[in-house]
DNA sequence: CCGCATCCTCATGGATACTG
DNA sequence: CAGTATCCATGAGGATGCGG
């Protein structure tokens, strides 16, 4: 247990206790987006040390988040229980008190699209009147789809690029968290949607072929 | 500032950044709850060290969570902005979170009344469908029962006397018992017997023969 | 007394090298 | 590839001091 308790009987306490330590909520943001192995963990964290990362994995198995997994190329895989998945209530919300903190603009910080995919349901969703709409970012090498509907917003990673697709984004969240992610040779265009009215809708951009 | 940023664009890492430290989000549940002096910020945290203490207060009033203002008294006293405020999703997220975790009994564990009064809205709050649980917690001289199922939210109090007492009350009622701020008297007084009305209302108070 | 600042010790985090 | 082992830097914890 690399953090230690607080020794209070108290909700809050408590769950620090169990995901407070540095790197917990950020290995669950990648688990979130389903299971992976210690290599692309370590990867997609982004230079977390390794003994850290074992650590981390260590104490969120011993605790109930994180399990251990046989994928299907055959190696072990941590995935979330469904207890570590009811986290993700918790890190939305935390991806939605940052606004303010994106919107200061990306700086030196490192920038990887899978947490997009955590982000934009978090910026998007709680909506009441949506209409249905489709919204897309495309980085390298990733194609991220979000679909809006009456259900609610439905996030779909597509590894292969799909040319000439048709983006869309709330500018808001495009203009926060895209900047900088999008190089001017992704040759992005950006006007707003004939009719569009609402919150959404408002930005579209063009692929690169 | 006392944590090293993550050095990521993401909504999580640079929330994380800013309340991830240790002691911080505790701090902000203390200030859920209203504002206070450096003095009864040290006392309710229990044992945090003072350099620390005073180190959060400025990183977090740095960062906007909290403010200094002056109390009535004339002294300094600490409250949080109104984006520190909006951390009290975040903060009963993780109370719900806690549920397994608060299940296991309080052990060794520091209890305060305080911390009910942000725990109690957290779990007795929120959604419609909820899965049936219980939450058993400890109050000096009280034992609280808070049993959750389809019909909605049931506590279940357990003194020395009013055995078998069946009554009604609102929610305020029973988290100002579980607070301190009411009697066991005051609150029955106040309780209306059966008859729940209201969507919460549903209040059971027995006591153990 | 309250509101911190300083000092010291030690647990934890971070980077790199290394191993089954 | 999936971690361990090692070493150093840093932050936490506790005691104490000091000015208002």
């Amino acid at each position: 247990m690399p953090a230690r308790s607080y020794g209070q009987y108290c909700g809050l306490a408590r769950s620090l206790d169990t995901v407070g330590d540095r790197w917990s909520l950020l290995i669950v943001r990648e688990l979130l987006l389903g299971p992976l192995r210690y290599g692309e963990l370590a990867a997609s964290l982004g230079g977390i040390a390794t003994n850290l990362l074992a650590d981390r994995l260590r104490s969120l198995e011993a605790s109930g988040v994180v399990e251990r997994r046989l994928g299907a190329s055959g190696g072990v895989v941590y995935a979330l229980t469904p207890w570590g998945e009811e986290l993700r209530e918790t890190v939305e919300s935390l991806v939605r008190w940052s606004r303010p903190l994106m919107l200061a603009g990306r700086g030196e910080d490192a920038f990887r699209p899978r947490w997009l995919a955590v982000a934009l349901p978090a910026l998007l969703g709680g909506r009441t009147a949506r209409p249905a709409a489709e919204v897309g970012i495309e980085v390298p090498g990733l194609s991220l789809a979000l679909r809006l509907d009456e259900t609610g917003p439905h996030v779909t990673i597509e590894p292969e690029q799909r040319a000439g697709t048709v983006l869309a984004a709330e500018p808001e969240v495009v203009l926060g968290l895209a900047a900088g992610a999008l190089t001017l040779d992704q040759a992005l265009a950006v006007a707003h949607v004939d009719g569009a009215r609402g919150p959404l809708a408002a930005v579209f951009a063009r692929a690169p072929a």
